[in-house]
DNA sequence: ACAATTATTAGATAATTAGCTAAATATAGA
DNA sequence: TCTATATTTAGCTAATTATCTAATAATTGT
């Protein structure tokens, strides 16, 4: 849980899961959001992998994210449990509304959601 | 919102907001959880206090620290919102313990993203 | 006024972090 | 095979962080 915390403490890496919600996207896709050189962005991925929030995958010569919403969803809830605030997802059509989303926005290129 | 995820990027700070659920205790109090120093403790309930997510009231010659679930919630809330999963919250008895816990304030410490 | 108590601020340090450029790796296509 | 593309690794730096001890401030009780 703490490395999922440290990942959540930086608010490019949280965009980045923001961004990866929509749809599963390549290294250089995503680097495309951010101003930051590509090493850095690679940088912000790796920490997210090492904390279990996103999956690799790669195709050739692109390398495909993924988001593990089930790994930020057991920490998130883990800790809201402790504070004894009983939150749960509202229900699984999140995933549905989800897979709906996954369509449009090639490059939204600024601020997102 | 981004102050609160660093604030809670900490092992030690989000453990004083768990203990600060149960009821508002002093500094001398919360630091008698942890193996660190006084002087550190105090730095951690800065953080947490710059965040929002704690506030102090001083009494004779101590500092009662208490927890301020409302800031916790608007930004879990807002961040899990961003993702596109809604929670909301399930046990009716947060509210009842946290309107225990305190006069807590309707309005918050505004706090940059 | 003095001593004890509670907590902070000051000042230092080691570790971590986010960022960069340049180089390396791996793959695809001509 | 050569070149372009996609991404990471290497190596560096500046800023931030968590921690410590020592000193200071504020308050209470004798």
């Amino acid at each position: 849980m703490n490395l999922v915390f440290k990942a959540l403490s930086d608010p490019t890496r949280r965009r980045v899961l923001q961004l990866l919600r929509q749809r599963p996207m390549s290294a250089g896709e995503l680097s495309a959001h951010f101003a930051v050189s590509k090493p850095t962005m690679s940088a912000h991925f790796s920490v997210l992998q090492t904390a279990g929030l996103i999956e690799a995958e790669k195709n050739g010569r692109t390398i495909l994210y993924r988001l593990k919403m089930s790994v930020l969803e057991d920490a998130l809830l883990a800790f809201t449990h402790t504070l004894g605030w009983n939150l749960e997802p509202k229900s699984r059509d999140n995933v549905t509304r989800m897979a709906a989303n996954s369509r449009h926005k090639l490059h939204p290129a600024k601020e997102e959601v």
